[in-house]
DNA sequence: GTAATATACTACTAATACGGTAGGAATACA
DNA sequence: TGTATTCCTACCGTATTAGTAGTATATTAC
């Protein structure tokens, strides 16, 4: 079970974003930099998280992207979601009723349920904001610099 | 983040023979039918449990595989670490220490850990004498029928 | 209106992991 | 000796991941 790097990526990205707050829009080849993540790469990543309502971007020059909501309005499990899709651990037999006819008394089917509840409970109860508080705690105050 | 089907098939095989316990080896071949598994697969998934010591095999005719300890003993982190490796979401940067320096101040890869602490906090709390239970709560008592 | 800058879109590609298949060797029992 | 079973190793096709590449389009600055 392995998290990609799609998403370590994009939550680091979002994450400068949200750090980056209120000083206008923050162009994708800083983020690459700051993030040592391949511009063209990172385009695609912001590409999704853009599909899923999460940033808003702003081209030409001087454009860049920005945050679609204020960073508390923003769970982790929304990133999670847009960039690794919809099930956390993408069992078939969680999102697909009828998948299996045994399934109602699957007793390693209902482990699997644990475990991916488990998972969204964290990311639900975390916000981009949250992330930011901890990394102002740490004096992680700006990666632009 | 996919969970393999070498974990999903291998836990189902190993709750077989919990339920089977006391009643001497349980051939691969009743599994995969049971379960619906290719027998060349399953050969390689309990290889794998037996390596990491939670079955035992016995070879010739009448041969099979038993539970290495009682169902009570094996927990589904034991299970799981066998199965997929030791890290439940195989994160680089939580499992190499050094992998990147900037890691103790990393709010992203705090994110991770406790991900990956909700996931192996499920697993730890369950063994497969509670899955055990839970089947024969469900008259589910055996497949081998 | 032109140049520079940035995102948008689409296609391609190399590497890896996943999910098996296959064949035969070794062992145990009858 | 024969049959049943695990053991071992190699192979293979497919899908996914993690990018690279090139061009089009929009916006700003001058």
């Amino acid at each position: 079970m392995k998290l990609s790097t799609r998403t370590r990526y994009g939550l680091r990205a979002i994450l400068e974003l949200a750090l980056n707050h209120g000083r206008g829009p923050l162009q994708l080849k800083i983020i690459a930099s700051n993030q040592d993540i391949s511009l063209k790469y990172l385009e695609q990543l912001m590409a999704t998280l853009k599909s899923g309502g999460l940033v808003r971007s702003l081209r030409g020059s001087k454009g860049g992207y920005i945050l679609a909501k204020a960073a508390n309005q923003i769970k982790l499990s929304d990133v999670f979601s847009a960039l690794e899709g919809p099930s956390a651990i993408s069992v078939e037999c969680l999102d697909d009723n009828g998948y299996c006819l045994r399934a109602a008394d699957c007793v390693t089917r209902q482990v699997w349920v644990q475990v991916q509840e488990a998972v969204m409970g964290v990311l639900e109860s975390l916000t981009l904001q949250d992330l930011v508080d901890r990394a102002k705690e740490k004096g992680n105050l700006d990666y632009q610099i």
